[in-house]
DNA sequence: ATTGAGACCTGTCGGC
DNA sequence: TGCCGACAGGTCTCAA
């Protein structure tokens, strides 16, 4: 489920759970997700006080009191699940969660809290990063600007398209681009932005290399998107998944399509999207 | 260096 | 009901 909006989210809703507090125990129900845990992940952990919880493009980062970082992406199906730990001779209710054979990871809090990762495809990862070794991390080290950050903007989105043939619907996928935006976003900013997702990313620069309307109207999109999903609690589809159904910019009158490319559905109005 | 295809893994949904 | 293919909000790797 989750792009970067929905990883802000879960940022947001952990971070008093685990900010401040300490890892009692850590339970490893299996030896890797996407990838294998780091040696001694548990042992590594347990001890340690989280100081903050923050985010880089859909990471989540916790920082230790080691200085070291637990890095967390969550993949396609990731999440987590905040309980509290019983006194004994309680009981689970049997519809209180879903599929505990996909929990991989329960973190038993110093408060109590009882935080348990759960991921059915296992795309997700887990990793500890030494103290000043995240900048150089393989994941974190080509990612493109935060969309939410002033480091974001026009001249930027051109810097990193204008010499590139791919569809514009590509780019915004490529996290060196602009990270943290996905397969959902990428369709609602680029049907914001009124741009078609097959046009050549480079057509939002100029030959030369400036940016043309385009690669403002895209970048105040992607911000605009992003912002509102997080605000919302939630994305709205206003082409994603709607194939067939009315084109809802006023006047337009289109008919959403739905194509594939890079193996993934775009949706998008071949009729206002130029 | 860039690009597209395939791989990774499990679950769900629609059609026959 | 059961089976089968298509598809799912993400990356990574490989070959051209």
């Amino acid at each position: 489920m989750p792009e970067l909006p929905e990883v802000e989210l879960v940022r947001r809703a952990l971070e008093p759970v685990l900010a401040g507090v300490r890892f009692d125990t850590v339970l490893l129900r299996r030896k890797n997700l996407r990838i294998p845990f780091p040696r001694r992940f548990a042992e590594r952990l347990t001890g340690q006080t989280v100081t903050a919880l923050t985010r880089r493009a859909k990471y989540l980062l916790a920082t230790l009191s080691s200085g070291e970082t637990l890095l967390i992406h969550l993949g396609m199906t990731g999440g987590f699940r905040v309980e509290h730990a019983r006194i004994s001779g309680g009981y689970r209710s049997e519809d209180a969660s879903d599929d505990e054979k996909h929990d991989h990871v329960v973190f038993t809090m110093s408060s109590g809290a009882v935080v348990t990762f759960n991921d059915a495809r296992r795309f997700g990862l887990m990793d500890l990063v030494a103290r000043n070794g995240l900048a150089a991390h393989k994941a974190v080290s080509k990612l493109g600007p935060e969309p939410l950050s002033a480091d974001f903007d026009a001249a930027a989105l051109t810097r990193a398209c204008h010499k590139r043939s791919v569809p514009l619907k590509l780019a915004l996928l490529d996290q060196t681009v602009v990270a943290g935006v996905g397969n959902i976003y990428a369709s609602e900013a680029l049907w914001l932005a009124r741009l078609s997702p097959r046009r050549r990313a480079a057509t939002i620069a100029t030959p030369t290399g400036r940016p043309r309307p385009a690669a403002a109207h895209l970048a105040a999109a992607v911000t605009e998107v992003l912002d509102q999903a997080i605000a919302r609690r939630g994305p709205r589809f206003r082409v994603y998944d709607r194939e067939g159904g009315p084109c809802l910019r006023r006047g337009c009158g289109g008919t959403i399509r739905r194509i594939v490319q890079g193996a993934r559905s775009t949706f998008y109005c071949p009729r206002c999207q130029k």
